[in-house]
DNA sequence: GAAAAAGTTGACTGGTCAGTTTATTTGTGC
DNA sequence: GCACAAATAAACTGACCAGTCAACTTTTTC
């Protein structure tokens, strides 16, 4: 028998990756047992149904991914310096992701968010709370930005949700496009949208 | 007998609104055709496929829309009006759809074209060119607003696709928050984007 | 007005879907 | 080493899926 739980994580996993790379719609659960090699009487022992595992899956990743953002905004860093490292992770993330699977997969939480918005009250409510969690780490970056006078925006939580709209809206465009040139140039779209005064490099 | 063709057109806007308001994966050929009122063996008479009849539904509705944005973008109006204009138009539409329905619908090319681009090759390509076919006319507007000096931005391509990128990130946000508050000040934020200098009311 | 074409019908297929059930195996606490 | 809960297995259910088919009706064409 496996380790306890290992199988828990492992469907986490696989779900995430499979319906990330395709939809919730066109991924079965029989699909991600099988890509799991764990039968589905277990799946249903851990999750109540699909849209469970859905949920759970993206707290996980989101729990995952909160070490390296807490890193990249840092207060260590120049606000700047956060943004356009954070800038950098993001294109990084897309471009590995797309290797690995051959298309470019965009916003995982925007992608399954807006094909379910309308039907699944739980995963709209969840895709909301992640894609606003993220945006606290940039809205701190540009209120600091502000402060030292390095930007010409003026008020932070504003010019972060327009942010946000804006990177949601670039990884959706390179999603339909199938091409990361969409975000290549995603640092200075950003800096120029802030009204950044200069970046060390 | 119904007039020819009564049937087809029939199927195409029922089909376009009920994957616009729900998705492509939800919406199943026999809900169309029982919505339509019409046998799924007609549906199949005017459409290969599940796939073909949403590629045609978009460009229907695409070419239904095509009027009116001529008209809004006439260079008959002064650039800046255009686009202001055209910011008021879709969040008209949002508002109207979101009260038809009971939920925020977003940006119906995006919403399909996100959930399919890696699995259906047709679909993917016509998210696409539909997409770019409307910031064409965001691409010219600004362009005479250049001209005109009546904005800061440099480049119209490029500005362009920041603009089309930040509207659609609005509009995919608006539908998995399912609030219209998101897109209230559409218009002040691509205004502040492009750097207009002033608009008449 | 007949023949051909276009449109319509509804039953049908074979496969897949999310989720269930029952029995068995494994780890854990004592 | 035993009792009990957690985990696993695999067959199963009934609904639903996209798509097919052959018979039928209406419209168009000549």
């Amino acid at each position: 028998m496996k380790k306890m739980c290992e199988t828990k994580e492992k469907l986490l996993q696989v779900g995430f990756d499979l319906i990330w790379d395709n939809s919730y719609g066109s991924v079965s659960v029989d699909d991600i047992c099988k890509r799991a090699g764990i039968n589905k009487g277990s799946f249903y022992h851990f999750f109540h149904s699909k849209a469970d595992l859905v949920v759970e899956a993206y707290e996980e990743h989101w729990q995952e991914k909160r070490p390296a953002m807490d890193r990249i905004f840092s207060p260590q860093a120049p606000p700047l310096q956060r943004i356009q490292n954070f800038c950098r992770m993001m294109y990084a993330v897309q471009k590995e992701k797309a290797e690995e699977y051959g298309h470019v997969c965009g916003c995982p939480y925007t992608s399954v968010g807006s094909e379910l918005a309308t039907l699944d009250e739980k995963i709209r409510t969840k895709s909301e709370h992640l894609m606003n969690a993220g945006r606290k780490y940039v809205e701190s970056a540009i209120a600091d930005a502000i402060r030292e006078g390095s930007v010409t925006v003026k008020d932070p939580v504003a010019a972060s949700v327009t942010l946000q709209s804006l990177l949601c809206g670039m990884l959706v465009e390179a999603r339909v496009q199938n091409d990361l040139k969409v975000l290549e140039n995603l640092e200075d779209t950003v800096m120029n949208l802030l009204g950044a005064k200069a970046v060390a490099a």
